[in-house]
RNA sequence: GUCCCCAUCGUCUAGCCCGGUCUAGGACACCGCCCUUUCACGGCGGCGACACCGGUUCAAAUCCGGUUGGGGACGCCA
């Protein structure tokens, strides 16, 4: 087989959607499994639907997913005269034709005949204007668009993924290919930088199918062979229609902002609709690009379950060393305000500890940042119904004054030593550890839950255990 | 509405192309139990699916047809 080449064609419109995501992640691993190229290219040939904003967060997002592209961004705003010069060969040939009928007759038409029939197709009205009509209209300057004549028939391909797709062309209209300001239309510009960029395979969502049989026309019209085509199937949301806005975070940078790892997010990206046909299900990029083929993409809709995204994200955080996952957390820690960039610096050791007691706790790295706040910050509100079961009594105070007494007297704060003392202190009031335990839990973080007590206090430090445990105290009291 | 596509546990999927090895395997979620100072991790177990109806066949999750359900496309957007 000739050079595998690959494209993934964004177009600028919006920030890089997960199934946007998917299907340059599937390119990607395609490419890369065939050692071919992977191209990007822009699809911004609707001037006022693009912006660079989108462009640069587009690239951004693919950048963090590690999807590096070996050619491009092709910009298809900068190829219209290629795009004209094509256009203008199939005129020659007769496979097009001008079309003057403005945006209001247009919409006139197609408005009565859904009020009456409910069908509607371009009536070729401008193929049947005489040559004297034709270049009347031209010479008055009318606005013209091209359109492709499309011939009788039907139109098939074969689908990697989908198999044999056949289409009546009498279900296709005239499309236009270049619109009346000179500019291309989707379907021609991306026909001809396909044939432009000798791009082999097709990659696409499954919404492009309609489309392809009109791009299959226009390869015909050209003369030439079209590339292979495999469309893969949609990402649904969980009340199975497209996932949009209203469904939560589907732009990739919303995930990143959540503190889902890149590894994790393409790992569960690539295995909805694709798997490894064992039990595998942790794999990496490099796994990834040995096993993929796209005769392994399962051609019904999947549907994104972010709980499972959030499982897999727990074993990347959980298989990653303190080291690299705290350079990851520095920027959501410090979004949240617990540390300073100064700190950074300063108490690495201390920050490594800390990725130690919670990796295990954590399926996100924001949740770093929301589950260790009481590590940095003496800020927080006991929980109601833990207060009600712990410090529900004065003996509860008294303990706590005397633990935290015998706390103060101990010359290394270890978390062996301050295990014997509290366990010491347990004997020696006939009661068993755990309520204790429970006891001081809450009133050193605040709440119930949490790495193990004696790694807390030890982290924490005799000064500010001693503090946090006689405002409890405190607060007993006031109860 | 017209056209195209899809259909295995709630979800992601293996198996389907090349019918018997499937009393349908794994994972997430959920529920128990174990570990344990809590939570989590980990371990063990449980719940749970071939959409339906016909046909072909000795034999169908696997092949064929239909029904139903779901999705997508119908722009001088991409």
């Amino acid at each position: 087989m000739s050079e595998i080449r690959v494209r993934m064609a964004p177009s600028p419109s919006g920030f890089l959607h997960v199934g946007t995501a998917r299907t340059t992640i599937y390119n990607y691993l395609f490419a890369r499994h065939h050692q071919g190229k992977f191209i990007l290219r822009i699809e911004d040939t609707d001037v006022s639907r693009s912006s660079q904003e989108m462009i640069d967060a587009i690239l951004d997002s693919m950048r963090w997913l590690g999807l590096d592209w070996d050619e491009g961004p092709y910009y298809q705003s900068q190829r219209t005269l290629l795009y004209q010069k094509y256009a203008q060969k199939l005129l020659e040939t007769k496979k097009a034709y001008f079309c003057f009928c403005t945006k209001q007759e247009l919409d006139e038409k197609k408005k009565q005949a859904v009020a009456s029939k409910g069908d509607w197709k371009y009536d070729r009205t401008c193929l049947a204007l005489s040559n004297e009509e034709k270049e009347e209209k031209i010479r008055k300057g009318a606005p013209k668009a091209i359109r492709l004549l499309v011939p009788e028939g039907e139109t098939v391909f074969s689908d990697i993924v989908y198999g044999e797709l056949k289409k009546e062309n009498k279900e296709l209209e005239d499309l236009v290919i270049l619109r009346s300001d000179g500019t291309p239309t989707y379907n021609f510009a991306c026909v001809v930088d396909d044939v432009e960029m000798k791009i082999s395979h097709v990659i696409r969502g499954n919404d492009h199918i309609a489309n392809t049989f009109k791009q299959v026309l226009i390869y015909e019209a050209l003369g030439l062979t079209p590339p292979h085509f495999a469309h893969i199937p949609l990402i649904l949301a969980k009340d199975r229609t497209k996932m949009s806005k209203r469904h939560g975070a589907v732009s990739i940078g919303e995930y990143r902002e959540e503190g889902f790892l890149r590894e994790a997010l393409v790992n569960y990206i690539t295995l909805l609709g694709w798997s490894p046909k064992d039990d595998r299900e942790i794999l990496s990029i490099d796994q990834m690009i040995e096993l993929f083929s796209l005769e392994g993409v399962n051609p019904a809709n999947p549907i994104f379950d972010k709980e499972k995204l959030e499982w897999m994200n727990g074993e990347y955080i959980r298989s990653y060393d303190n080291e690299k996952l705290l350079d990851l957390l520095f920027p959501f820690l410090i979004k949240e305000n617990l540390i300073t960039e100064e700190m950074v610096r300063q108490k690495r050791d201390w920050l490594l500890r800390f990725v130690s007691l919670l990796k295990e706790r954590c399926k996100t790295l924001k949740e770093f940042a929301e589950k260790g706040k009481y590590f940095f910050a003496f800020d927080y509100q006991y929980e109601p119904t833990a207060v009600s079961k712990h410090f529900n009594s004065a003996e509860a105070a008294k303990t706590l004054d005397i633990f935290v007494d015998r706390l103060s007297k101990l010359d290394s704060f270890e978390k062996q030593k301050i295990e014997e003392t509290l366990r010491n202190l347990a004997t020696d009031m006939g009661t068993k550890p755990a309520p204790l335990i429970h006891m001081v839990r809450l009133a050193t973080t605040g709440t119930t839950a949490g790495p193990g007590l004696f790694d807390i206090l030890e982290f924490l430090g005799k000064e500010e255990v001693v503090k946090r445990i006689k405002k409890a105290v405190e607060f007993i009291h006031k109860i």
